[in-house]
RNA sequence: GGCCGAGUGGCGGAAUGGCAGACGCACGGGACUUAAAAUCCCGAGAGGGGUCACCCUCGUGUGGGUUCGAGUCCCACCUCGGCUACCA
């Protein structure tokens, strides 16, 4: 909206306003730059609202803090009343400070934290810092200053802030990531999955009743096959070490050259560039440590049905985990030598799966019921078996595709998408269910780590088959028949009838899918298999600002690494960051760590092995995995969590945070949650119960006016009004949109300039704004993300200053619904701070020197009707917070106000009852208002108000009535009337009798309560 | 391209299948004031009629459907937003 030329700002003396004086500009800073003109006035006399949050926020705050108020008791507070977990996606601590989206979040969860606790609730709601990330280290390598320093510092300042808004978190229970005490049990957790694996047979019943498959064991309890165990002491170490949860391997990095350093992908831009410098990005595989957690995929995906979370995160979790049924199916790799169904008699006698030294190519499908209408295969270009069959001529070609594949950044892969590439290897395999010679092709368009690395290719019902073929010039033989015959067949990818499919002809997919599984099971060809999406979890990085891994890696006589690795004796733990001057890169890919003090990388251990710590560190996901359990026990120094605790207060029953966290970090959680169940240290199978995602909040909304650009021939356009409205280049804000984040015109699709205006030069006619010099066209407002280059981004601090944190709590919940994306509005600010004055003047007396309570309050029974709002009021808050819709609750209690300011005198209860209405919402005021009221100590754990039901019930209602569904009368009927009387008494209404007359009723519908419709002819 | 979500006044938004637009912003009018601010009161979906304490028509992205009755349920389409991207 625009804001219009006019003042919002008054200069007066008394004290209590001089908060509005002290930074006149404010509303400059706070509202667009360009759409606000300032007018002052002066006066010497007061006439400002005497509601005066800086005098009572402190003050209520102190009180909090010095009463220890929001320490979690040791019990609830009513027997019996249960235990409430709280949470809030704890922050990174960046040196911006909090911005308007964190409080959005964590007002939700203080509202429900502190109704809970007036409901008698036994009520944990901890806050703490997610701190160990990249900012920190590069501004360290900025400036020199240590990043712990950096983090602190910044972690002082998002507390001040916090404590600021009001928040009641128990802040005994404040736990950051970086803490040396943290980081031990973080480093714990990590010994526990490196010291455990999989085993996928085993079967045993979950906490909730379930039977479930595959569970985390201790590593030494995995079984050693006897020829590994043959093979001697190194091979039973290296068994155990592929089993591990947590486990190396090597895998490409983004190494940047000119920077000389590692990037994160974060670091990387989507066009394959680094984000600082815009310089080229490779990909090189280095050893790295990872996390096994698709061996938890299953349970993962399953386990999800049962909790109170969002369809769409649930969604997303189930997209990113990504299970599909399919089948494996064996393709013969052709001898030259042998025909084909020689091969296949071959292959007939060996069985599925296949074994070691057979000349096969397995693919994984999951529309096997294709398989006569593969015409070719494509295998991953680094895929193990190309050296085995590409034949001499093909070689080189082959060679050189490989290297340049290898090399590819993220821009070459997404460019290339848009063009197959591939080269033939020569060779070929025997397709199982028809013997036909297939040739076998390498393309970038088939991953290795998905499925076998392999696909057969079925170009008619396929679109990635469909598109190379067409390029390569491959056969496409079209296998399904659409259910409608119009349909080509060709780029039919849906279900349908099997054709030019030998014996199955005529099937439906769905069967033929089954049947052709089983059958190609019982000639060992092939066999169902499940995939996944899911990729294990790269869990190292090579940065400095993260927890050491607790890993000892072994070294031989000349100081290279074995590959062997041992934990660190967990009485050493924590493995605390060793303390460098220099954080910038080395130009090698080698981590940061590497360059720390000798005493710190090397050791000797007691049975002589040469040991260098291992140098990569953890990802900034790590901390945030487990905090939650923390929370719970957050002193403990002999356990991660005491697990009396954890049985109590698992699992966390409201979880709320940015949907930014949908997938990874609540994945992740989940996954470390399940493995520490397995491991025996948890309880609880879920950590988070119930999730919310609280919306974006956006900027301001800007007037916007479109102009096309000038080199366009308006006469072209044939449409005499299009022609008006081009003339001058300024076209009408609704005949523009936004695409890909450019501005088109709807009618000619030509592409538009969007220009921000100022209220100067707007006019509003009606309801509607336009431009000053041009009335006819219509000026549009939007609002965009808040960002530094916008402009656009509000500061709590300001806001805090100028309206109070009551009034910018109350705000941020009246703006919407909590899970929806909506626009900043400072006037919306103002219009709470308005009625929380309102609030002020209805029960304190706002002409008295010294606060205190307003003279119309007075100690006498309620009215019927004040009875009838009262508690009409206390059931819908009470009914909104249970929905969390606060929006709606704070507009009945706007109401409540509306409603109760006029009247005199107005009853003490009723005040009473209302300021405990407003607490949760609202803390500091309500506790100003309760200690006006009377009382002396915080109102933080007095009762929540009770409603009763019959003072709310009216004895005579209004109802409409409706002739042939259309609204024709109201009437006022008892609100007992039963179906008849409710039809006689709209049957007699005046207008209604005039409708009905000369009409035949058809049917009547009355519903009690409700209304009256009259069906007639 | 795929998945998920959403379209209601000038704006943010309300509405167990039952009076569309609660509440708030912005706007207009009035009271108070030398004036302004602050505060309080009143008005308002759009269009039309009028015997101004009243009535009619249209109206929740578009087109169909179910129903006595649809913003709400079903089908198709359009637009916007978010996430994701060759996953065989």
């Amino acid at each position: 909206m625009p804001q219009q030329v006019s003042s919002r700002v008054a200069f007066s003396e008394p004290a209590h306003t001089l908060r509005r004086i002290e930074k006149p500009s404010l509303h400059g800073k706070l509202l667009p730059k360009s759409s606000v003109t300032f007018l002052l006035f002066r006066t010497t006399e007061s006439t400002m609202p005497r509601y005066d949050a800086k005098r009572i926020e402190p003050k209520w705050q102190a009180f909090w803090a010095e009463h220890d108020t929001f320490a979690t008791p040791d019990q609830p507070q009513q027997p019996g009343a249960g235990k409430l977990y709280v949470l809030d996606m704890f922050p990174y601590p960046s040196a911006n400070g909090l911005h308007v989206g964190h409080p959005e979040g964590y007002t939700a969860t203080d509202i429900v934290s502190r109704y809970a606790r007036m409901q008698g609730k036994h009520v944990l709601h901890p806050m703490g810092w997610d701190a160990f990330g990249l900012p920190a280290e590069q501004h360290a390598i900025k400036t020199g200053t240590h990043p712990r320093e950096t983090t602190y510092a910044n972690i002082d300042n998002f507390r001040r802030q916090l404590q600021m808004l009001g928040f009641s978190y128990d802040w005994s229970r404040e736990v950051s990531t970086t803490d040396e005490d943290y980081v031990r049990w973080t480093q714990w957790i990590f010994l526990q999955l490196f010291d455990s694996w999989f085993d996928p047979e085993f079967e045993w019943t979950g906490p909730d009743g379930k039977k479930r498959t595959g569970k985390g064991r201790p590593i030494s309890e995995l079984p050693i096959p006897a020829e590994v165990e043959a093979e001697g002491a190194e091979a039973v170490r290296r068994f155990r070490d592929e089993h591990r949860l947590a486990y190396q391997s090597e895998a490409p990095v983004n190494w940047c050259p000119e920077l000389g350093t590692v990037l994160a992908n974060e670091e990387v831009t989507a066009d394959g560039k680094s984000e600082r410098g815009n310089f080229p990005v490779e990909r090189r595989k280095l050893r790295q440590w990872m996390l096994r957690i698709t061996s938890y995929a299953e349970r993962l995906l399953s386990e999800l049905d049962d909790l109170d979370w969002p369809e769409s995160v649930k969604s997303l979790q189930r997209n990113w985990i990504g299970k599909s049924v399919g089948a494996e199916v064996d393709f013969f790799v052709l001898d030259p030598n042998q025909s084909s169904d020689e091969a296949r008699k071959q292959r007939a006698s060996t069985g599925f799966p296949a074994k070691p030294g057979d000349d096969v190519l397995r693919v994984y499908t999951t529309r096997p019921d294709t398989l006569y209408g593969a015409t070719y295969m494509v295998v991953a270009p680094e895929h193990p078996i190309v050296d085995s069959i590409v034949t001499a001529e093909q070689k080189d070609a082959v060679e050189q595709y490989r290297q340049k594949a290898a090399h590819k950044t993220d821009l070459d892969r997404t460019d290339l998408a848009k063009e197959k590439t591939g080269v033939f290897t020569g060779a070929y395999a025997i397709n199982p269910v028809n013997g036909e010679k297939t040739p076998i092709w390498i393309a970038d368009y088939v991953l290795m780590s998905y499925g076998t690395g392999a696909i057969m290719a079925v170009p008619a019902h396929d679109e990635r088959d469909l598109e190379f073929a067409q390029t390569f010039d491959l056969p496409i033989i079209p296998v399904v028949q659409p259910g409608d015959e119009k349909t080509d067949p060709i780029g039919f990818t849906e279900h349908g009838t099997a054709i030019n499919s030998g014996d199955y002809n005529g099937t439906p997919t769905a069967e033929f899918k089954k049947k052709i599984t089983a059958d190609l099971a019982k000639q060992g060809l092939g066999r169902e298999a499940v995939n996944f999406r899911l990729r294990d979890w790269l869990f190292s990085r090579q940065r400095y600002w993260g927890e050491p891994f607790p890993i000892w890696q072994e070294l031989d006589e000349a100081g290279n690494p074995t590959g062997f690795v041992r934990a660190v004796d967990e009485a050493e733990l924590p493995v605390t960051l060793p303390d460098m001057d220099d954080f910038a890169p080395k130009g090698t890919p080698e981590p940061p760590l590497s360059a720390a003090p000798e005493e710190w990388l090397y050791r000797t251990a007691e049975d002589g092995t040469k040991l260098r710590r291992e140098t990569n560190s953890m990802p900034q996901w790590a901390g945030s995995c487990w905090y939650y359990l923390r929370f719970c026990d957050p002193k403990n120094g002999d356990a991660f969590i005491d697990p009396e605790k954890e049985k109590y207060w698992l699992p966390v029953d409201l979880y709320i945070g940015g949907a930014e966290h949908a997938v990874l970090h609540l994945l992740y959680s989940r996954f470390w949650h399940k493995a520490m169940f397995d491991l025996g240290h948890l309880q609880s199978a879920e950590p988070f119960q119930k999730l919310v995602n609280q919306g974006m909040i956006l900027g301001e909304a800007e007037l916007t006016g479109y102009r096309i650009p000038p080199d366009m021939d308006v006469s072209e356009q044939t449409d005499e009004m299009m022609a008006t409205e081009l003339q001058g280049n300024w076209v009408s804000a609704r005949d523009a949109h936004e695409v890909d984040g450019e501005w088109k015109q709807k009618s000619t699709g030509a592409t538009l300039e969007a220009v921000a205006l100022t209220a100067e030069q707007v006019d509003k006619k009606g309801n509607e704004f336009h431009l000053k010099d041009r009335p006819e066209i219509v000026v549009d407002s939007r609002a965009h993300k808040m960002s530094k280059s916008r402009g656009n981004v509000i500061n709590p601090d300001e806001v805090v200053d100028v309206y109070g944190a009551d009034a910018l709590r109350l705000y941020e919940m009246f703006m919407g619904p909590l899970e929806q994306t909506k626009p900043w509005s400072m006037s919306g600010v103002e219009g709470v701070f308005r009625f929380l004055g309102r609030v002020w003047r209805m029960i304190a007396d706002d002409n008295a020197e010294e606060p205190v309570i307003n003279p119309d309050v007075q100690d006498v029974a309620a009215t019927e009707e004040q009875d009838r709002v009262l508690h009409r009021t206390i059931k819908a808050v009470t009914e909104d917070i249970d929905k969390l819709s606060f929006n709606t609750a704070i507009s009945r209690m706007m109401e409540f106000v509306n409603e109760f300011s006029g009247q005199k005198p107005r009853p003490k209860a009723a005040m009473s009852d209302f300021t405990l209405l407003l607490a949760p919402f609202a803390p500091h005021l309500a506790e100003e208002l309760w200690q006006l009221l009377g009382n002396d100590d915080t109102l933080t754990y007095t009762p929540w108000p009770k409603f009763d039901e019959s003072k709310i019930a009216e004895s005579e209602i209004e109802i409409p009535v409706q002739v042939n569904g259309k609204l024709r009368a109201k009437i006022r009927i008892p609100a007992d009337a039963d179906r008849q009387q409710m039809q006689d008494l709209a049957a007699a209404d005046e207008t209604i009798a005039g409708q009905l007359e000369g009409k035949n009723i058809v049917k009547t519908i009355a519903v009690p309560g409700k209304l009256v419709n009259f069906v007639v002819k």
